[in-house]
DNA sequence: TACAATACTTCGTGATACGATGTATTATGT
DNA sequence: ACATAATACATCGTATCACGAAGTATTGTA
């Protein structure tokens, strides 16, 4: 999909796949990849960029002798995904505004 | 409202915005306003980029002694709104992915 | 003994929205 | 009459950011 559409889904969408629990790196990416595509190098970036603006915190936890970067989310982080449901109002009247006048749904 | 989730919007939006029937710079701006904040440096930056992708052509012309450059969506333009619909049941699978297990809608 | 999968990192690049700034003209207020 | 706002378009530099490419290392599998 369109590179400039998911601007402002990755990061939210990032916070949103450790809301429940903890996950690292690699898991995120999987258990995104139905909905959203991202890049390791996206990750990581996102990743890096969301832990500076706390809104989540990191733990390096070994599992099976090798070591993994677990990613906590903040009470911030969450607050992060309240302000993004509050957006969407606005995204969805843009959207209807680009639409409008269209029978078909 | 955060600027990432204007990205995709903001393009199709112009498109809509001439897509009835041709309109120019300040008046994209003024329809636009209700719905999408975009500054004029930004506006003439995207109708030049629709232009070069030939979304859009351009005629200019006088108005109360003043020119005006009237801009007039092509078919390829029209097609690019047909695509950001069924590009939009992505966006809304990634936004109930992040929204998931929320009660509330 | 390769190869894929797991796991994380860094670098450079291209796309792009925006503020700042500039040029002109016309309309409006005082 | 004079200033200010509104109309109308343009250019430049900057910051943000997603991505591909490439790299390091380990573990599992064919």
């Amino acid at each position: 999909m369109d590179i400039q559409l998911k601007r402002g889904l990755l990061e939210v969408c990032v916070l949103s796949a450790i809301k429940d629990e903890p996950s690292y790196g690699y898991k995120i990416i999987k258990d995104m990849k139905p909905y959203i595509v991202m890049s390791e190098s996206t990750l990581y970036t996102i990743l890096k960029r969301l832990e500076i603006a706390k809104m989540l915190t990191v733990k390096s936890a070994e599992f099976d002798g090798r070591l993994r970067k677990y990613y906590h989310i903040t009470r911030a982080g969450l607050g992060r995904i309240e302000d993004f449901k509050e957006e969407w109002r606005e995204v969805m009247s843009i959207y209807r505004f680009v639409v409008r006048g269209d029978r078909d749904k």
